[in-house]
DNA sequence: GCTTGACCTCAAGTCGACTTGAATTCGTAG
DNA sequence: CTACGAATTCAAGTCGACTTGAGGTCAAGC
């Protein structure tokens, strides 16, 4: 009998017992059973999580992270949307080289203070112009009329 | 007199009008006169919140922003700091581009499943040891016991 | 004089992803 | 049987950077 602990599932993937019960809640992840209150988990909870660690880092959404597992619990991540995403980072780390070779120019430069920098006052005005900040996928901030939280079942 | 109203200041700069009063509530702009209850803004204040916009795309929090400014209102922003965040940005995109080629890695492999690419399994493993997320200063995340709200003559 | 509308203050709400705390309930070891 | 510790539930708190809303003020135009 292969089941898990929360303890021992919160050990091996490092991912704290209040966020496992947090993940529950919002329908991420299932315990199988309980024994008396306790959850009991199957370890693929393990992977899974590990695809949830993953989808984090690459800047997903618990909400995003959760669509991409299909009904059946098997992640179902459409390639296009991984191609997308790919391109989102390549877009980022453009803005974000930009940003690093001008901070450098101005960490080196002579100019007394930085104002007076032709270079410092450039990236000024680039930076009022373009966000580029960590924006991973909010395109659109739409308001949600919806409850906070969800249902395990829907 | 050259002093602006607020809507003017947020109209030129693209700052809401209820985040100039919150900077100014946290002291990291000032509003040099009041006509009538109305803000009245020195011109000077456009360039401000350039340079704390420009803070906020490089990943200066807006305490981390104040900091950078003298007493003398002078933007007096270390060297050292930017080197450390030019080397941070550079780790960053580090991080993204592994990812970014592990992505269109996964989005053209053959394997019938992401679970079934090698490539994608080793990607899980480095996800779950490395954070690689957007932090962008946050090194020691100590207990603050300090009021919110700071006084801006501070 | 009255209306308009830009501005004001202050408190509370928002968002995401959790954490923390109090009060309670189990399973197991001694 | 009792104690212990690990787990439970539920509500509320946290963090940063603001936004939103209610209710009030003020200057200018008609």
């Amino acid at each position: 009998m292969p089941l898990l602990d929360i303890g021992e599932v919160s050990e091996r993937s490092g991912v704290p017992a209040s966020a496992l019960r947090y993940y529950e809640e919002i329908g991420l992840i299932r315990s199988e059973a309980r024994r008396g209150l306790r959850r009991q988990y199957d370890p693929d909870v393990l992977l899974r999580l590990s695809l949830i660690g993953l989808g984090k880092t690459a800047g997903f959404s618990l909400d995003e992270i959760a669509a991409m597992f299909g009904a059946d619990g098997q992640p179902n991540i459409p390639r296009e949307q991984l191609r997308a995403r790919a391109d989102a980072l390549q877009r980022q780390m453009i803005g974000l080289r930009t940003l690093r070779d001008a901070l450098r120019h101005v960490a080196d430069c002579r100019a007394p203070t930085h104002l007076e920098c032709p270079a410092f006052r450039a990236l000024l005005k680039t930076a009022s112009r373009r966000p580029l900040a960590y924006t991973p996928s909010r395109p659109e901030p739409e308001k949600k009329l919806l409850p906070k939280r969800r249902k395990p079942g829907g």
